[in-house]
DNA sequence: TGTGAATCATGACATCTGTCATAGTCAAGG
DNA sequence: CCTTGACTATGACAGATGTCATGATTCACA
């Protein structure tokens, strides 16, 4: 009958696979678009499992997706970093930027990030939610910024230039989404690129 | 007993009401975390008149509602331009900020862009609305792209500089509204600014 | 082997969702 | 007056929501 087919492949403890499937999901239908007997089905857990592994309810399940998919962002983040050719902050923008082609493509534009998602649209709602959010991009903007002063922008403006690239980067993956092509992350290396490179290496004053 | 208390004056017609009560919501709680029931109360609207003015159901409420906003930042964005002090893109992109920068202190960081929130929870749920998120967002960029041609940034680029700075500006609305705090905008004009002064008065060579 | 905790299974709950059917009110026009 | 159309009002619908109560099973450890 094969009806409760899951995407998940069996690799992974129940707990983890709901925790995935709950972060997948939202990525594609937000947080109230996302129930958690949809969550159940798709990662083939059992639904009393639930109260089991998440007895702070949706807000738990949700809290720690939007945890778990924040630190894949900074590691992704860091990985990109480690296998730079070219080190150069353009270089390691284009590498951020690929990967979520790369994923947006695979996907065919149905998915986004999470952490937009959720908060789209618990932001407001859940004050809890609001401040894991903050820790997860905290958690992604801080290794960007370190990588970029690695790369050899001054850490005074390290900072300012991450939130940039993050920012620019949700909303350019909102935008890919919408049209369903990849000009928007074309748009952001083509223009911010060259403006971290001259940051990075400033003034280089003519003999 | 005031129960039912709207926050929109009465001064629009029942179906306008709705329309922008809609859009008010789904920047605070996303498109599915908003119910028809809960528009109709916050517009102070009959019921009975949901089927009657959108006989197409919730989406072609949230459709309109969409629609609407891209008008607004489409014409708020004009305005920017005409009201500028120093024809320079710095001084439209802040001035374009600020007007987000008002709008997030005013609501005190609750709601967000109707447009992101929207593309969060029905970008792959919905095709309809996802061609109305398109032409609602091309609706913006179109303005935003022929003003920094006004403003002396070549054409060739300003497509893509339009597409970076919106970009930008919804993940900074995205971090502010989770931080609570206003730096992702600093953020934003301190670095993006300076990019767009560049590119629109390029190479002055030194006499 | 026995015992207790961890995990899974299922059914029920109150509530909310979007939608529809039905009937009511009201004003303008013949 | 009476009809026609636009608008409003209300109740019901099937389904989905998150949560909980009550068990059954399984497994480790004494």
């Amino acid at each position: 009958m094969m009806a409760a087919r899951a995407s998940q492949a069996r690799a992974f403890p129940p707990r983890e696979r709901m925790v995935r499937s709950a972060a997948q999901l939202i990525r594609r239908k937000g947080v109230s678009g996302t129930g958690m007997r949809e969550i159940v089905t798709e990662a083939d857990a059992p639904r009393g499992s639930l109260q089991h592994y998440f007895p702070g309810g949706k807000e738990e399940l949700v809290s720690d997706a939007l945890l778990w998919m924040g630190d894949v962002a900074a590691r992704r983040t860091k990985r990109c970093l480690s296998e730079l050719e070219s080190r150069t902050p353009s270089a390691l923008l284009a590498s951020i930027v690929d990967t979520w082609r790369r994923d947006l493509t695979n996907e065919e534009f149905s998915a986004g990030c999470p952490l937009v998602a959720a908060a789209a649209d618990t932001a407001a709602t859940s004050e809890r939610l609001r401040q894991v959010l903050g820790r997860a991009f905290d958690g992604w903007l801080e290794p960007l910024s370190e990588s970029l002063v690695d790369l050899g922008v001054p850490i005074d403006r390290s900072d300012n230039l991450a939130i940039v690239i993050i920012a620019a980067l949700e909303g350019a993956i909102i935008l890919a989404r919408i049209r369903r092509d990849l000009t928007p992350f074309d748009a952001l290396v083509l223009e911010l690129g060259p403006l971290l490179d001259a940051v990075a290496r400033p003034a280089i004053p003519a003999t």
